[in-house]
DNA sequence: AGGATAGCCTGCGGGC
DNA sequence: TGCCCGCAGGCTATCC
């Protein structure tokens, strides 16, 4: 659930409590949500901690599309996805609620830590030996991120496939930082069907979906995300944003435009709720 | 080759 | 009340 207003969020919450303090020590439960890259010598040694920033100030915590990365002063950066359950919380101590599923601490020098917990485990931790490293190998598979792409970008990476607008929109190698409810939100906002076929978007519905997209994703932003269940930022805030959604999860309910009933579909694999009169194009 | 789909994994809500 | 089933979904692997 977390998509790039949440991620976003989490960012910035993270961002305030970790940048310019030094990590004292490392707490690896669960190995196997750490995928080491590559290994730097000096650290091998130290095994897994070695790898995760230990003995590092963090300098940035940085975000692509849904991905987020723990810089440290010298060497190593942490990608951090928190996938579909994922989160990271900033704590004086772990709390009880957090202890199941928490697969990684981050113990701070003069106290505090950062826990990664993530139930599902749809996410992960992934460790690159520096900043360049983790943008070579790993964000380079993905578009350019929703906030930043432009409107000739778009248009060129969705003039190549016919494939559903909806199924090119998730799709994290055109555009970084669209799921489900955005996706649905913004064809939405701006009266495209999902079910229209990528390739037939005229440059005009671009710029449109382009400038839509980012007020979308602004004010989702600005609101703290959306929370459904259980997402919070890094200070365990909720977000308000769901309050705002006009049809995810608004299945059979009426359109706040129109006032007909939207309309429940699979597309691309996922649950689609859209307006049948508001948003059209649709194809098979 | 590119697109659709299954599977990963757990929690939770609905129905009986 | 309690249990079981199905669904939620980002991403990778596999099939078509």
């Amino acid at each position: 659930m977390p998509e790039l207003p949440e991620v976003e969020v989490v960012r910035q919450t993270l961002a305030a409590a970790v940048v310019g303090r030094q990590v004292e020590r490392v707490v690896v439960k669960r190995p196997d949500v750490v995928r080491v890259e590559s290994i730097p010598q000096p650290t091998r040694s130290r095994g897994l901690s070695g790898v995760l920033l230990d003995q590092q100030e963090m300098v940035e915590v940085q975000r692509h599309g849904k991905q987020l990365a723990l810089i440290g002063a010298v060497r190593g950066a942490v990608c951090v996805h928190l996938g579909m359950s994922g989160g990271l919380r900033v704590a004086e101590e772990v709390r009880p609620r957090w202890e199941p599923h928490t697969h990684v601490v981050w113990h701070l020098r003069g106290g505090g830590a950062v826990a990664f917990r993530d139930a599902r485990r749809f996410g992960g931790v992934w460790t690159f030996p520096d900043e360049a490293a983790l943008r070579t190998r790993r964000w380079s598979r993905l578009g350019p991120d929703a906030l930043q792409i432009t409107s000739g970008q778009l248009h060129g990476a969705l003039s190549r496939t016919r494939r559903h607008l909806k199924a090119a929109l998730l799709d994290q190698g055109l555009v970084a930082g669209l799921g489900n409810i955005y996706v649905d939100e913004l064809l939405f906002a701006v009266g495209l069907h999902p079910r229209k076929v990528a390739a037939t978007i005229t440059r005009i519905e671009c710029s449109r979906l382009v400038r839509a997209m980012r007020r979308l994703l602004s004010r989702a932003i600005a609101a703290g995300g959306s929370t459904l269940r259980d997402y919070a930022d890094a200070d365990g805030r909720a977000g308000g944003f769901q309050r705002q959604h006009r049809v995810y999860g608004r299945g059979g309910q009426m359109c706040v435009r129109c006032r007909r009933n939207l309309a429940t579909e699979t597309v691309a694999g996922r649950t689609t709720v859209a307006c049948p009169s508001c948003q059209e194009g649709a194809v098979g």
